[in-house]
DNA sequence: GAGTTTGTTCATTTTTTCTTGAACAAAGTC
DNA sequence: GACTTTGTTCAAGAAAAAATGAACAAACTC
């Protein structure tokens, strides 16, 4: 259970990549970005890649990552198609070059946004179905099912509802 | 990366237990709180006991949850230890009975506030820490950095103070 | 069309996280 | 004060998640 006990953890000193030839200014920042993938579930190599990207002035090619972040060209690209996937990298292409670029989003909007599209929608249109089950088994139930019981499922259909209004609103007011 | 690629994989099929006697509700309705604990990136055990003590009409002992979930006592301890942390649920005692009993909270409002300060607020504040190293960063950079790279330093200390001024807020607006 | 560069996929290995169960503590009972 | 009941802790094992790297594909170069 380490999601709970981590807020009475010692502060993590920063130890990203130990060994690479990253800048205090990339470690510090991509630091603060790990602490954050981690706290909404995400990997650590997206938290890495983000955080990289993030200080870059430059767009970054896959390899650059690579090299830098001495991560695998496997977790690279899979960190960045997840990246891309939410919206929170873009791709572009520099005339004459062939590879590809990447940036941050920085546009805290668009990472709400993209962040609750790819992740909690999902989860929203099973718990859909599940509610549809749950429907079926209060009705075949009858008297079996206590007062109590019936009204905490009236508060899940309530929730889920709550939560399928306000989540696409979620980011709107960000800017 | 699973948290992301999970939107495409198939519905996961109820599977909680296997082989304990739970009836047919509590399979769903601890499934259920399964997939939601593990989108906000909590143990799969907090969520069944969370839904199991969801959907009992009386209040629960550990002994029970040990017994009907199928899982160990130790599991059990910790996992109500963390719930009750996040004020998901609360302890209670009959007359009469040395155990403890615990019953989940269902006010959205408390569930949302609690797990806000118990997970949200503590990462908030190792992020203060990291600003603060960042803003030495900063100074002792001088022209080095490029301007870009200021201007995405203010962006995180801008996002930073936005989330730390609506962190408390979240909840307070539902019922 | 052989060779190079760039990027993806996926089985395997590594790492992290979670669960277990036995030892321990605390409080109650006789 | 020995015995039972109730609950916690923590080292070790089990399970799950993530990273690796080699094989593959695609697109370009000469």
């Amino acid at each position: 259970m380490s999601a709970i006990s981590a807020s009475l953890d010692p502060p993590p000193a920063a130890c990203v990549a130990s060994g690479s030839d990253l800048t205090p200014l990339e470690l510090e920042v991509i630091d603060l970005f790990v602490g954050a993938t981690r706290l909404i579930g995400l990997p650590r190599s997206l938290g890495e890649i983000y955080g990289f990207l993030f200080i870059s002035p430059e767009p970054v090619t896959l390899d650059q990552l690579v090299q830098r972040l001495s991560i695998s060209k496997g977790s690279a690209s899979q960190g960045l198609r997840a990246l891309r996937t939410i919206g929170a990298v873009k791709l572009s292409h520099l005339p004459g070059d062939r590879r590809d670029h990447y940036t941050a989003e920085t546009e805290l909007k668009s990472l709400v946004s993209g962040f609750i599209s790819g992740q909690m929608l999902p989860h929203l249109e099973t718990g859909q179905t599940r509610l549809g089950r749950l429907r079926a088994l209060e009705e075949s139930m009858g008297p079996e099912l206590r007062p109590i019981q019936r009204a905490r499922l009236e508060k899940l259909v309530h929730w889920h509802h709550r939560a399928r209004t306000l989540a696409p609103l979620a980011g709107k007011f960000l800017d």
